[in-house]
RNA sequence: GCCGAUGUAGCUUAGUGGUAAAGCAGUGGUUUCGUAAACCACCGACGGCAGUUCAAUUCUGCCCAUCGGCUCCA
């Protein structure tokens, strides 16, 4: 599949080649699920000057035609060894190809590959399908057209790159795109607007979600979920400003190393102020308001803490992407003996917290610094390398020895590990981070006093598991599709009585569902029943309980399930027994 | 921030260089209904600022926002 991907791109480029005189050729690899290939178009001669001549969405049907033409050619891929002299001569007229035989060389690679598809000749490794013909003609489609970065560097020139998608039979194309418009519905965006659970406003600002009755609820719960778990673990919770002084942003670090990522400071007075973008300096401030011991160690705090941090206004992004986050952050104070165990803790509250919440498949990923821009990063070596081991072992004894490594992800002030979980797209998001800091404990001077009656340094560590409870709730909406689990509902369970004159009944049912703290609402609009039911059917509201005339006589409620439809007659002691049963067990 | 696209009522969409159309939602009324949309009426919109024009929602420019990417990241 990856090799027809890649050819694929191939035979785009030459579609491209041929449509588009004075094309130049970056790269063009196959991806999940399809292939891109990257291009400069220079301007035509009457455009300003400097200034590349983008494709328009009109482009790709041309160019699917185009490649149709090509594939009915039965055009043959061939691979040919040359030297870097001569692939410098064949690319002459083809920049970014040049740079890439230039890379080539630096690592001291005498001999490179081409492959000629026609007339269309590319730098490239391979392998490819042997002829056009296997690419079928209604299997492959091109999707989309994007701005990337040459090398994916900001300070590199911006190319034009067309996306596409190819499978080995229509069939598996239909299927691929529809379930891509499956995944569209579960955008939790969308649903956020439709069951109404926040909302964004231009004149509130960019990356700001308000969040409505509904979802502010569901958020509360999953944070009060949270917070009770950490409480029973062992954390004490703590609570600090969403502003403080410049100047302890100084002692921090935080404006030497992350600047780009806070907002600018206002003045309160003759001090200047800043939004916080941490928590943690707020809770250093609170470990050193008197001498400790070494028999508070390990210190567990946790706060739900409101941070604001610059993002570049194309990144937003719903609610996983915003510029105001809660972190259910926590900061853990130990002592060196404590280190492993407080890790290994960490990470098991981690994973239970996730599964909890119904994610299975997680992704450990390790990072780093980066060891040729050591500038950007704080500490020595040797701390460095000390806390990477600590973290990979951690890992280890929670059973995961494979993770990803991420040379240069690493915060500025300690190495760490963060948890990934994949949403409806497919999309991995960054969840939860455990992290290593030597930073502030040296720049605070944090201290406790050992059994031996020496001061000495304590370690911390930071960690969230939601990571933050918007991000959380953008991923978890489409996780569930909308359809939270009773427990998390908002509203549990609408009464809809089949007519007005059983309104009586439906409220004498509501308190009885109330006395039991199931949230619960009466639906007694004059509207048919078949309206009520719709509607609580888009709500998502896990239970509708008809009432009627049949009802009332034997004192019972019609349960419907979301999923399962109507259930029938059911008493309503055992519909209460069956729903307690259920928030209770999260499910 | 960068590249590209988009912006019509609360939502989903139609349309036009000369009075902007519809469905749902909302409001009022009729109806009193048995498992995914009863009926009638009403209310309600061209993202903002300039420019071109007798006339701009429509054309042009700038701005704002959104979407798809890049980059960045909880």
């Amino acid at each position: 599949m990856d090799i027809l991907r890649h050819s694929t791109a191939h035979c785009m480029a030459m579609a491209v080649q041929k449509l588009f005189k004075g094309v130049k050729f970056a790269i063009g690899p196959n991806i999940e699920n399809g292939f891109y290939y990257d291009f400069a178009l220079p301007a035509k001669a009457s455009a300003k000057a400097g200034r590349d001549r983008s494709f328009s969405p009109e482009d790709l049907p041309k160019i699917e035609k185009k490649m149709k033409e090509l594939i009915k050619k039965d055009l043959q891929f061939k691979k040919r060894e040359v030297s870097l002299i001569e692939a410098k001569k064949i690319f002459k007229n083809q920049p970014y190809k040049l740079e890439l035989i230039k890379d080539l060389q630096k690592e001291k690679i005498k001999k490179v590959t081409v492959y000629t598809l026609g007339d269309f000749i590319d730098l490239c490794k391979g392998p490819h399908i042997k002829t056009t013909k296997e690419i079928k003609f209604d299997a492959f489609k091109l999707t989309s057209l994007a701005g990337a970065y040459w090398k994916g560097s900001e300070d590199n020139k911006m190319l034009q790159r067309i996306y596409g998608t190819v499978f080995k039979t229509k069939k598996e194309l239909d299927t691929y795109l529809k379930q891509q418009k499956e995944a569209e519905k579960r955008d939790h965006r969308t649903l956020g607007q439709r069951l109404e659970l926040f909302m964004l406003d231009d004149e509130v600002g960019q990356g700001l979600p308000l969040w409505l009755p509904k979802g502010a609820f569901v958020r509360h719960k999953i944070m009060e979920f949270a917070l009770n778990t950490y409480l029973e673990k062992g954390y004490e919770l703590v609570s600090t400003p969403h502003i403080a002084s410049e100047s302890l942003w100084k002692h921090s670090g935080h404006l030497e190393f992350y600047k780009e990522g806070m907002y600018d400071s206002f003045g309160i007075e003759d001090e200047q102020y800043r939004l916080k973008p941490m928590n943690c300096p707020l809770q250093v401030k609170m470990y050193n308001s008197r001498p400790r011991s070494y028999r508070e160690l390990p210190l567990r705090w946790t706060e739900m803490g409101t941070v604001y941090r610059y993002e570049k206004s194309g990144t937003l992004h719903g609610l996983t992407r915003v510029r105001g986050f809660t972190q259910d952050d926590a900061h853990i104070i130990c002592s060196p003996d404590q280190l492993h165990k407080e890790l290994t803790e960490a990470l098991k509250l981690t994973l239970y917290i996730l599964e909890t919440f119904g994610f299975k498949d997680f992704e450990m990923n390790l990072s780093i610094r980066d060891p040729k821009n050591k500038k950007k990063f704080i500490g020595g070596d040797q701390g460095w390398k000390q806390a990477e081991g600590a973290l990979k072992k951690a890992m280890a004894s929670v059973g995961y020895k494979k993770y990803v490594l991420d040379v240069g992800g690493a915060v500025f002030y300690g190495p760490k590990i963060d948890v990934k979980v994949a949403d409806s797209l497919g999309r991995q998001w960054q969840l939860s981070t455990i992290q290593f800091d030597f930073n502030l404990p040296g720049r605070f001077k944090m201290k406790y006093t050992d059994k031996d009656g020496l001061n000495k340094e304590p370690f911390m560590i930071h960690r969230a598991i939601l990571g933050s409870l918007e991000r959380f709730m953008g991923v978890y909406i489409e996780h569930v599709g909308g359809a939270f689990p009773v427990w998390l509902s908002p509203v549990q369970a609408q009464i809809i009585p089949v007519g007005q004159k059983f309104n009586k009944y439906g409220e004498k049912i509501k308190k009885q569902l109330q006395e039991n703290n199931i949230r619960v609402e009466l639906n007694d609009n004059d509207e048919t029943l078949g309206k009520k039911i719709r509607n609580g059917q888009i709500q998502k509201i896990p239970y509708l309980l008809i009432v009627g005339e049949k009802e009332e006589k034997v004192d019972s409620i019609a349960v419907r399930d979301r999923t399962k439809g109507d259930l029938g007659l059911m008493k309503i002691n055992k519909f209460i027994e069956k729903i307690k049963k259920e928030i209770e067990e999260k499910k």
